[in-house]
DNA sequence: TTAAGTGCAAAATCTTTGCAAATGT
DNA sequence: ACATTTGCAAAGATTTTGCACTTAA
């Protein structure tokens, strides 16, 4: 049987953005992918063996995000969060069109990756770079309860 | 000739919203319609005279956001941050659907008012209680250098 | 006169910076 | 070899908390 299909090769990933391939950032980018919604500083600890240091976090987050391979979502408590960005980020700029969603209960922030482009034509003399689009309530989960 | 149509009370609207009518709560609902735009604590302290506590205004914000009458928006540096809410806000809950335009030149966050509204109800088993929508880039101002 | 707001100082959080040692290329 | 990453400690920055005092209702 052939299961290369449905493994991602995470050092190659790394090795195409240009990044370091420590085994904490091979490992940092496999959590964000097994992960599926954005992390902030502490998740991320709690996902690794708790042997990293936070400052590393913060800079390995840092060039990840440089590079084009994440980018930062808002917070509900103004901690710094990121989640995988699509495929045509880059070094050079990042381009978004999904939204995110943050649960008031959980306070979890998931993405949303098919929304309705919203049209923004009418607005005059601004250059959108970036589109965020933040949704609050509460998740599938909570809401259940 | 009446001028009162374009007169806000700001008395009667702290009222409204059972804030407490200090002079500086006065000053401080006064300058949000001023501004027309979000504010972070240090922009409320420079339009101000200087003369009150920082931490006055984390607790007056903090008081008006519980009340309904302001709502936090996303920064670009992860300060704290609120907009003026619409009228259907209350102490039960924030209803938004207007975006914000963050600038990444000159860092402010303006207000845009009437977004075309975005629909979600693909959005199976999430209960949405508030919309923020956030645009990054350059303003008129900015875009125009 | 009772509850709420204010100021000051200090604590708590989160993030950034500097430098030496370790690791990647 | 050389550049980058990591860990530790310390500094910076923002926000929160405690307590006495003042002001609003």
């Amino acid at each position: 049987m052939n299961n290369n299909k449905n493994k991602i090769n995470f050092v190659s990933i790394l090795n195409q953005y240009g990044l370091s391939k420590t085994p904490f950032r091979i490992n940092l980018l496999r959590i964000f992918h097994e992960s599926k919604k954005s992390l902030s500083i502490d998740e991320i600890l709690n996902f690794t063996n708790q042997s990293i240091n936070k400052v590393t976090v913060y800079r390995a987050l840092e060039s990840f995000e440089k590079k084009g391979l994440i980018h930062q979502v808002p917070d509900k408590n103004n901690l710094k969060r990121y989640s995988l960005c699509i495929d045509s980020c880059s070094p050079n700029g990042h381009s978004h069109n999904h939204g995110h969603f943050i649960c008031d209960n959980c306070n979890e922030t998931f993405c949303l990756d098919d929304i309705p482009n919203p049209d923004f034509s009418f607005l005059k003399g601004f250059y959108i770079k970036q589109l965020n689009l933040t949704l609050e309530g509460l998740c599938q989960k909570c809401n259940n309860y």
